[in-house]
DNA sequence: CATGTAATTAACTAAATTGTTAAACAAAAA
DNA sequence: TTTTTGTTTAACAATTTAGTTAATTACATG
């Protein structure tokens, strides 16, 4: 054990992750990853097999990457409304981070049943954990009155909706708006804001 | 002129929507959907020539269903506020009757510039044109102090947002559920209240 | 019916793509 | 140094896939 990775072995992973999350793993060429590698693609068959076996590899890791991305936050001793700003101002700049991502999940998810599966696995556990800690919190909420009766999955549905999609649907709104890059990223920052506003709104009693 | 479309012709443009919007451009054999059509796929380059070719008649079509679906409304003569509840309702029960249209059409949009013109041409002088008249329609409610001075854009991208994410992560909810069709068609329904609700909320003033 | 045109089929080609293998090479252990 | 082990390379094999072609059938028109 303890066998730390090869130089070549992240090499491969790496160029993978930027190929397979860019177009998917249809389009993916296995040829293609070698080359942004830098090296000669019968090894990635040597460390990897199959595309399949490598796809996976990256596809876990993103899965996981993604699932943790949520609700870090929900630990901290603050007021339940801070704790919602914080926790959609994260995400937030999660998914702008990685604003291939999601779109990338939600699609290999809904073009092969094992990488359902997969999801099942990995982030269906570390989500209900978070809803369920949520969930509390809400209740406790709901009791004293402060927020309205809304169930925890579709309080933090609105969420994930709002945050993810302006970047799915980056291109679109680059040929809609049709500003320069730094007019854009102030678009994202008042949308960040927006998402807040609205998801705190989502709550009002 | 006035040559209607032969029966084989229509037979291939069906199953290639099929297969093309559930699998995306590049998972898509051209053999399958000769296959799903019942015709010998020799068939399918006589009438398209190229599988992109093919591929370009479904995508153009999907993009204008899909930029066509939104705002039809905003022509009658009602409240404002009506207005917006009726086009949430319209637009949500597009995306759950066409649930795959969105995903596919963003997916593709992403990983192909062409793609990305397609949408540009077709889609966006009809969305421009849609935004501007909600537009107007907000300037003047914006005036009378009915609601808040909120961007059309930003308004807009909330209700797509909304009412697109909950289809695309289908797959996602229904594991997280794990509830019977009936339910799950139930929690639908009140998502599209919710969704009102919300679109509603962002424009208080 | 004859003749020309369009639709259909089966067999084929060319290229791309995943995966294998045997041999060369490098590095460490004996 | 020799041996052993793991790494890398180039060449190859097998399969899949888009696209073609030439021959056949169906169909309409004179």
């Amino acid at each position: 054990m303890g066998e730390k990775d090869t130089g070549t072995e992240q090499d491969i992973l790496g160029a993978a992750e930027e190929v397979f999350i860019k177009k998917g793993y249809a389009a993916t060429k296995t040829t293609e990853i070698a080359k942004l590698a830098g090296i000669n693609h019968a090894m990635l068959h040597y460390y990897f097999r199959t595309k399949e076996n490598l796809f996976n590899v990256v596809f876990q890791k993103k899965v996981k990457l993604m699932a943790d991305s949520f609700f870090l936050v929900a630990q901290e001793k603050k007021p339940f409304l801070e704790i919602v700003q914080m926790t959609v101002e994260r995400h937030f700049d999660f998914i702008r981070g990685n604003s291939y991502l999601a779109i990338f999940i939600i699609n290999e998810i809904n073009s092969n049943e094992k990488n359902s599966q997969v999801w099942r696995n990995i982030a269906l556990p570390i989500f209900k954990n978070v809803i369920k800690t949520i969930d509390m919190m809400m209740k406790v909420e709901i009791s004293k009155g402060t927020i309205r009766n809304i169930d925890a999955i579709d309080f933090i549905l609105n969420i994930i909706s709002l945050n993810i999609f302006v970047f799915a649907a980056q291109p679109i709104l680059k040929g809609l708006k049709n500003v320069s890059e730094e007019e854009y990223e102030k678009f994202l920052d008042n949308r960040k804001k927006e998402n807040v506003r609205l998801a705190l709104l989502a709550l009002q009693p």
